[in-house]
DNA sequence: TAGATTGTTAATCGATTAACAATC
DNA sequence: TAGATTGTTAATCGATTAACAATC
């Protein structure tokens, strides 16, 4: 009924899905095209949208050009969100150079290691000292951090982010952060995902069919 | 009730956290200091046990010996599960190189690409032609596979996973794929989760208050 | 024993889906 | 018009939580 995390990525895969329908040449879709797109209902493409007050047409689906323009504008793509990443291991490293989320308005500003070795200030995004952290969001206006530290650094760097008034985290550390009301925070743990797998299909070969 | 994707997530969770409180000296954990650690009502943690026959004592909580010991089983941890990678990007290159699967029973085996300049038979893990993906997995008795290729190809790995009898995969690619119905697929998009956190960091913007 | 914690049932909560009137 | 699709309500489904008897 209301709107929840699962209905907000919802309205990025239908995103997604319409852009590659664009490309392709459609102009109009279906309730019916974009949840199989998506993997979900008809019924459920039609709520999410009503939940945005965003209609189509009753015979005619919907324009996807007019769709895109609203589903953009509810995911704030119509300006760049700038993002701090700290911890430079792997994954940090990925994250800063990969090149996708500019297109996507997402603009990963500078990173952050307590590692002075891995301080870089030439480097495009530029990978400064942990110490520089609070004072270059605050100058930046930044709200969104991404943490990407070992476990046991994760809740320091969060608190850290806090006082800078970071107000969304997308946390890559195992543990649970414990902080503000007013800081969202999104987890993103690989190896859960992965046991995960892992767990099927040791279930599935044990029991020969699938959960 | 059932037993989903969402309950052996938090098993992971509670495996993680008993970790933590044994490597702090702890022996027995109650439902309430779990629950506190991962985020879940007590409640939440005693059913979940209970789906899995894991019972406690009356008054004493849980012995975390053999807490860990019964989910390290569920979660198949007392064998190495050899999994292969496609894509060698940023992303496939940061799993690739992370150290930190091995003590969780977890072993990279290979990674793959379809571009020659990427192939590294010597590093190790070693970077195979995409060509050898099938043949590699049927020698290697490999279960589980790692997409990290661009949409474009996605679909088109999947398949050749399917082909090779790779029964769970982990999918990097923002589309849903489609395929067997005895393969399980989980699902990880970092710009999603990214967007989802950017969304309700303007929407706190906005109306003032949390979601 | 008295107090505390488990294990489980029943109640609640919330999200998804089915169904259908409206209508193009 | 007849057929198809939307928008929305009501029903269903499933997961979480509250509550409490059992018991250590």
């Amino acid at each position: 009924m209301n709107i929840n995390k699962q209905c907000i990525i919802r309205l990025s895969r239908y995103r997604n899905a319409l852009n590659r329908f664009r490309s392709l040449g459609f102009v109009k879709v279906f309730s019916d095209n974009l949840g199989d797109a998506v993997g979900v209902t008809p019924a459920q493409v039609r709520k999410d949208f009503s939940l945005f007050g965003i209609s189509g047409n009753k015979k005619g689906g919907y324009q996807i050009d007019q769709l895109l323009e609203k589903l953009n504008s509810i995911l704030g793509k119509d300006e760049v969100h700038k993002v701090v990443i700290v911890g430079c291991g792997h994954i940090a490293s990925a994250l800063l150079r990969y090149k996708g989320f500019e297109k996507e308005g997402i603009r990963i500003a500078a990173g952050f290691d307590i590692d002075p070795a891995k301080v870089n200030r030439a480097a495009a995004p530029p990978v400064l000292p942990l110490e520089e952290l609070k004072e270059y969001v605050k100058a930046n206006g930044i709200k969104t951090g991404i943490i990407a530290v070992p476990d046991i650094a994760a809740q320091q760097v969060h608190d850290m982010m806090l006082s800078a008034g970071i107000k969304g985290v997308l946390n890559f550390a195992p543990i649970r952060l414990k902080g503000a009301e007013d800081c969202i925070i999104n987890n993103i743990n690989v190896e859960y995902e992965l046991e995960n797998v892992i767990y099927y299909v040791n279930a599935m070969q044990k029991t020969g069919r699938k959960p």
